[in-house]
DNA sequence: TCATGGTACTTTATCGATTAAGTTCACATG
DNA sequence: CATGTGAACTTAATCGATAAAGTACCATGA
């Protein structure tokens, strides 16, 4: 009596099959339409809330959904516009593809971290920006489903990978410094691994780091100073141990204290861009005219800041759209791919000649 | 042999029972450690990939995981400050309580919609502000699972609902513009259905509206000019058609030439706030000397938008964690409940009395 | 000596649905 | 008239796991 309401119910009531009771929901032509109204019929009058989504995902092997997985803490995913960018892309392939997005939260520990992410059912995981020894991470490698990984880690064969030439254009970045004549500069980082340190940055911290794009960027901007003949250890180089303005500024005022010569600071993205001019501002620097700042990704917010960002540009919404869609088709059984997007540097008003 | 790993293939090869090797994984204490120790090894050596999610998830009842259905497509959520603020609250709840956060996609069609929304599996709903006829909603209803509403429909006793007094703040807007000396008022809504028309708004359309804070905050309008004396159907009321700044703009140019004499423009939310700002310099106004505007919601951009927005601030954020610690109650049995946040009205430089 | 209780497993019974392979029967065809 | 065919259902076999109850064995204490 208190029995929850099942086809097996539906099919008694009538004296049908639980089969048939399936088929009108599924499969309407495989039984006659008058049979069928009086099954809707007993359903609703009975209470029946459909087919039961997890029976059904059982069954059939599909669940309908792609997860998620972010570095950040599924808390702070929606402040970030590089992710949020990310988000659109990959929003607009799943709901062509009709597809729940399951936004898997980030491990307050070790132990609930794999629990939660792997008592959800999902089709396949996408992975955005992760540092590779993420608890969360292992445990998604090792349920074996479809994977696709954005930027961070690389994880050869194993999975699908979307990315830019995060060497190249870090390169570039400090090519248009240099050009403009900046002799001094210094590399303002993000986070560099699971647990950011902040501060100065010197070869054995370097090591350390499990970010790929911070050890490929930083090697860009050296590719730079070498191109020019400049000694790439020259290079001035902190990390304010998140991708964050609040951070960025409070390492950058200490950043200028420690090497006031500097004239041009290269950043890791344009999150620490701004904090690093608000930071500047701080130490009574002016941006340009004293400092020349470089950002990378070219959020929204880049070309209204002011002074506007000089920065590098990726396509985030069509990485996420893409990445998506790689997922969707390798859970319908296309074989891993990698693929690279093009970056474009933007040159704005946050960077100029040294005076 | 190509059979798929489940915990009856580990325990065949072991000799011990399925529920012992289940048991390795939920219960480790209640089997001997050196059999747990065998039991994973053999998993790994066989390449098992953990308990399945959607079997677990029907034995269980749980499914670990709550669904989230937004008004907007999924695509353009994450470009609407007001709504980020919600899935940050939202996100902050359902870490702590590690549940995964399920984005449901939008109905493409009604058929369609019903499919994606129906065939996910998860122990609850959260809607954010959709509209009362929306299909996708109807589904979820129809699902019976515990569910929370946010602003939009109040489903009464049926569904846990969230909201605030958006008649009252919509009064506290316009008491202000009466404040300063304005007399020649007019509104512009953003969308008030699931298909946004725009335009001026006649009676008729009034009564079409499926949009209940629409309706709720021009009567809050209408109640500051009446309390302060003066006729409600003077007030000039215009729709944009949707909640993006774009349509708002359009929609401003066009009201202040069908209506050059208003010098106060209330606004539905913030977006619609930035929208008539640039709608009304096109015009060759000046925000605040020749219109002040007036938003709603005090998102972030609010207060950094030239000239800052005065607005009326709602805690949106909070209204997310609240929403979904109510959702996550709602599944632990807890009734459903209705809760009021409260609002506050933030006067920064967007309005000014008429010159 | 024997009841008592804990540990370490096993047995049995589902969770709610879908799919592939029948079965039945009416009806058209050569 | 025997046969073939399709429509409309039914039967049987899973999908992969967990929970509750049961069994066997050993140690303990009176």
């Amino acid at each position: 009596m208190g029995d929850r309401v099942t086809l097996q119910t539906i099919a008694d009531e009538l004296g049908v099959s639980r089969t048939t009771v399936s088929n009108a929901y599924n499969r309407p032509d495989a039984l006659g339409a008058e049979l069928r109204a009086r099954i809707l019929a007993v359903a609703d009058r009975l209470g029946y809330r459909g087919p039961d989504a997890a029976a059904r995902g059982l069954r059939t092997g599909h669940r309908g959904a792609i997860g998620l997985l972010f570095t950040e803490d599924l808390r702070f995913v929606f402040e970030d516009a590089d992710t949020t960018g990310f988000l659109q892309g990959v929003a607009d392939a799943s709901v062509q593809a009709g597809t729940g997005l399951m936004l898997l939260p980030s491990p307050p520990d070790l132990e609930g971290a794999s629990t939660a992410v792997t008592s959800v059912a999902v089709d396949g995981h996408l992975v955005f920006s992760v540092a590779a020894d993420d608890p969360a991470l292992e445990a998604i490698v090792a349920m074996g489903l479809p994977l696709v990984i954005v930027d961070e880690p690389d994880l050869g064969a194993r999975a699908s990978f979307v990315h830019i030439d995060d060497r190249a254009g870090a390169k570039a970045a400090a090519e248009h410094l240099l050009a403009l004549g900046h002799r001094r500069l210094a590399v303002l980082l993000g986070r560099t691994g699971r647990d950011g340190g902040s501060g100065p940055v010197d070869a054995a911290r370097e090591a350390a780091w499990t970010i790929r794009i911070a050890t490929e960027r930083l090697a860009g901007y050296r590719d730079a100073l070498t191109a020019a003949g400049l000694d790439p250890d020259e290079l001035v180089v902190w990390e304010a141990g998140a991708n964050d303005p609040d951070r960025a500024r409070q390492a950058t005022t200490e950043l200028l204290a420690a090497s006031p010569d500097v004239t041009g600071l290269l950043c890791f993205s344009d999150r620490v861009a701004i904090g690093a001019c608000q930071g500047a501002r701080l130490t009574g620097r002016r941006v340009p005219e004293d400092l020349s700042v470089v950002g990378f990704d070219d959020i929204p917010r880049a070309a209204t800041w002011d002074p506007p960002l000089t920065t590098i540009r990726q396509p985030i919404v069509d990485k996420g759209r893409l990445a998506a869609r790689l997922l969707l088709a390798a859970i319908d059984g296309a074989a891993p791919s990698r693929v690279q997007l093009p970056i474009e540097p933007i040159v704005r008003s946050s960077t100029a000649p040294p005076t």
